[in-house]
DNA sequence: GCCAACGTTGGC
DNA sequence: GCCAACGTTGGC
């Protein structure tokens, strides 16, 4: 099993909108990036465990845990003129991007802040506190995943 | 809202 | 295949 971390805008899709999807799940639409991609085409499996961050917001940082449900399929948003997500040069015969389900599986009672996350020595080597990584979907270690759990318990 | 850091596009 | 121009991400 992998460990995952996905990058999403609070207002545009919390952790409490995923919790409040049918089954807590949903598919994860517009990732238009192909290192990202290729993360959740190619390795990310069903029971992988996903930190799920909030980006873009007034204190980034983990919020709390999904697992995937799903294994990559065609992103269908791309085929939709009417969404932001649209490229005309994915096709249903070629699709260009893929997405995964996960579903909600706990909150945290606090964020693990993005600056809490900087600071920590165990953490340097995760492609998140490095400098500049916009990256909205990235591998995280077996131990990074178990040191920042213990951040919160 | 600013802007640094990237990623993508397209002319050549 | 180089690289300038442009667009986007996301912290601050």
């Amino acid at each position: 099993m992998k460990y995952w971390l996905l990058k999403s805008e609070p207002s545009v899709f919390g952790i409490k909108d995923l919790k409040n999807m049918p089954n807590g799940t949903e598919h994860w639409d517009g990732v238009r990036n192909y290192q990202a991609r290729n993360f959740m085409r190619d390795e990310m499996k069903y029971g992988d465990q996903v930190f799920f961050y909030h980006s873009n917001c007034k204190v980034p940082g983990i919020v709390g845990i999904a697992k995937v449900v799903r294994e990559s399929y065609p992103d269908f948003t791309a085929y939709d003129p009417e969404s932001n997500y649209y490229d005309p040069k994915s096709t249903r015969e070629n699709p260009r991007w893929f997405m995964v389900d996960i579903s909600f599986e706990r909150e945290f009672s606090r964020v693990i802040s993005l600056n809490e996350l900087k600071a920590c020595v165990e953490l340097q080597e995760m492609a998140l506190v490095g400098r500049g990584n916009r990256l909205s979907v990235m591998p995280v270690s077996k131990d990074q995943w178990q040191f920042i759990l213990s951040l919160i318990e």
